[in-house]
DNA sequence: TAAGTCACTTATTTTATGCTAAAATTTTCC
DNA sequence: GGAAAATTTTAGCATAAAATAAGTGACTTA
């Protein structure tokens, strides 16, 4: 039988695991499905069973055969701290080293194996302890505490109402793109106009330029708004 | 057989490339033998025996049985490339993020496997070009070019005569806070006043305090003076 | 030159992570 | 409610990188 140490987990590990409590956020259904876990991960269903119930027996997750899986307090722990190291090098790229918002995920998604704990604080301190990263999602503390703001997609936010873009919750490097040359990006003023369910998308309007811009549902659930 | 996928070398590949290069470096003599490199690497020798069959199919290396191993033109571009990273990243770890020059090799020795070339050119020009990292080792260029000063370590340099310390050739952390408190850091005035081959030591004189110093072969031969 | 020691190589095993393919189970749909 | 579809698990195998242990060659020393 495989044995994990948790004590030192791999690279590997902290993607399952980063990649469990992702998924979970998203639904709020219980459980993460292998299914999900697979996709997620890249691998194929039977890779993350295996791996899934390496992580079980390491009192990580809880695994249920035919069920899902689920973060134990270790496993919830571990995710938050590989979340804070994504997310604080991601912004360390941006406002340090001139990335675009763009360009981090894949960086970051290496360094976030790699980074020590020192060198953590010491980027956190450099950057005066930001509360999120250049796509807006909230950055854990090192206590693995995490706030997220009152947001909701643009499929659910309220019509005819002044909102502000406040988080994009997909890392394409396209997608980002699209949203920048589409003047979407974080902070900026809008307010949807029309909606229809039927038709699956969003009339928008961006109060700043006057422009007005039509959004399929795939993209306007990944743009969340404040109030 | 292991097959040694070139395009995308492994953290161990670029490891063992490295430290084959390093130990080359040190002897003047045309191979590395196995010992040496399975020292370095901290493994067995056989582990060594068997990586190095891998890095010779793949190109990287000459390996002659029972006689040594040498760097492939491509094996020494790999490992200059990876100390440019290594190099550079601890240059920047010092300059901008406050670390201490005794802190940052562990830290390096993790990231070099990590940085993407278009990190590590904005690094690069972040730091303006620098040519030496915290050490005083010199920072390969991105063409794969190494331009190292005219050094001598304190067991060869004149006696009698003031030289400036240009180098620590050794990374462990004790050792360089020992040198550290001792006075002896980059830049520093120093006159070897006396050196006996006998003892295996030699007494320095520090201009700039006045203080004194005898030092043993061993300390003495990392440390890298500019007449 | 025979014996002993040391370095090195070879062969086999282990660990972590992945794959494919088949079997089993659950869900969906008439 | 039973067949088809989708999902999940199991089993067997592959690969990278390490270890162990045993065998081989080569240098030393008398």
């Amino acid at each position: 039988m495989l044995e994990v140490d948790v004590t030192m987990p791999s690279a590997t590990v902290e993607d399952y695991i980063k990649h469990i409590y992702l998924v979970s956020e998203k639904r709020t259904s219980g459980d993460v499905s292998m299914g999900q876990v697979a996709e997620a991960l890249g691998v194929v269903p039977g890779t993350a069973t295996t791996m899934v119930k390496a992580l079980s027996d390491a009192g990580l997750v809880e695994y249920a055969p035919r069920v899902g899986v689920q973060l134990t307090e270790p496993g919830r722990k571990l995710a938050l701290h590989v979340l804070r190291r994504h997310r604080l090098i991601e912004q360390f790229l941006v406002e340090v080293l001139g990335f675009d918002w763009s360009e981090v995920h894949e960086e970051a998604e290496q360094m976030e194996h790699v980074v020590s704990d020192l060198l953590l604080e010491r980027i956190d301190r450099y950057l005066g302890h930001p509360k999120e990263d250049p796509h807006g999602d909230p950055i854990p503390s090192a206590a693995g505490e995490l706030i997220h703001g009152q947001v909701e997609t643009l499929m659910e936010c309220p019509l005819q109402t002044h909102v502000t873009v406040a988080r994009i919750s997909d890392q394409d490097t396209e997608f980002l793109n699209y949203i920048t040359e589409s003047g979407l990006s974080l902070g900026v003023t809008l307010c949807v106009k029309a909606r229809s369910e039927r038709a699956e998308s969003v009339e928008l309007e961006l109060i700043d330029s006057g422009n007005s811009l039509t959004l399929g549902k795939g993209a306007a659930v990944k743009i969340l708004v404040r109030l």
